[in-house]
DNA sequence: CGTCAATTGCAAGTCACTGGCATTTACAAA
DNA sequence: TTTGTAAATGCCAGTGACTTGCAATTGACG
């Protein structure tokens, strides 16, 4: 998957391709940890936490904290069209809630639960705020946690 | 303050009246670090980790993450009538939802901005998920940092 | 094919927080 | 008031998730 690296302006790495592989083939958010340990004892740790940390600069990632402090990532849709903007300052397209499982850790996407656009409305806040973007987490147990 | 200890079943010790004292005064959420600060060297900070815990557990804080990954603590409100159950299972009480400064990494309470309750209506989800609960993070620039 | 900035790999560090354990203390009961 | 006891504290050392510095490597243009 070099197209979305390189139409992001990165590089077509080894570790970027195999990064973005794993997550992908994990249908869920994963921690840096997980997706090292999928890469086998051949990849450097520091450079999976660099890989991600680009990535997801670049917005072929998102990312969560899990309720450990740890962020989980997870790719992140192709864009519609080739002219949808990458880099830093490009906006989530489709922003979406989160859920935590509080038992096991684990984190899912919520792609049928956007996020409430009307929390970006600024004038919630006072006028001086400047709202970027909102983040909803839903806290709870997982269909594989239950009882 | 050690009323509200006392409520909670928890003694009315100097650090926990200290530490509660200087979130109240504080009118923002203060990561553990700088509630450290405030009390100067004669405290120690493993013992203000352990009492931050317990307090949150007790429901006499509650926690968000910034976006170092640190906790920030903040007061609740005592509850309003005496029979409101404390302890690890009770919900908060006015779950509102939290601003983080992208360029301080400042947290403010917006208590003026409730989490949607319809977030917890569980069949929004599968029927095997158990929500527990749902936290709104707003990103942006605060007054402070504003330009 | 060569050039060179972008990536990588390795060593060492930082930071928030936790665990173990001996000492002290709040507070209930005598 | 005194005492007994579990609960809190203080200190040391550890853990885990990153980050930083820097030299060696490499992808992708010309």
């Amino acid at each position: 998957m070099g197209d979305r690296l390189r139409g992001a302006g990165l590089r077509r790495t080894p570790v970027r391709v195999a990064v973005l592989q794993r997550l992908a083939a994990a249908r869920k958010p994963l921690a840096a940890n997980d997706v090292i340990a999928r890469l086998g004892p051949h990849t450097d740790a520091v450079t999976v936490y660099r890989t991600l940390n680009t990535l997801a600069e670049h917005n072929l990632l998102h990312r969560v904290r899990g309720e450990d402090g740890a962020w989980r990532y997870a790719t992140t849709p192709p864009p519609a069209t080739t002219a949808v903007p990458h880099g830093p300052d490009a906006r989530p397209e489709h922003p979406h809630a989160h859920f935590v499982c509080d038992e096991c850790g684990g984190v899912e996407c919520l792609e049928e639960l956007p996020v409430p656009p009307d929390l970006l409305r600024r004038n919630r806040l006072g006028r001086r705020y400047d709202v970027r973007c909102a983040e909803v987490v839903v806290h709870g147990t997982c269909p594989k946690c239950h009882d």
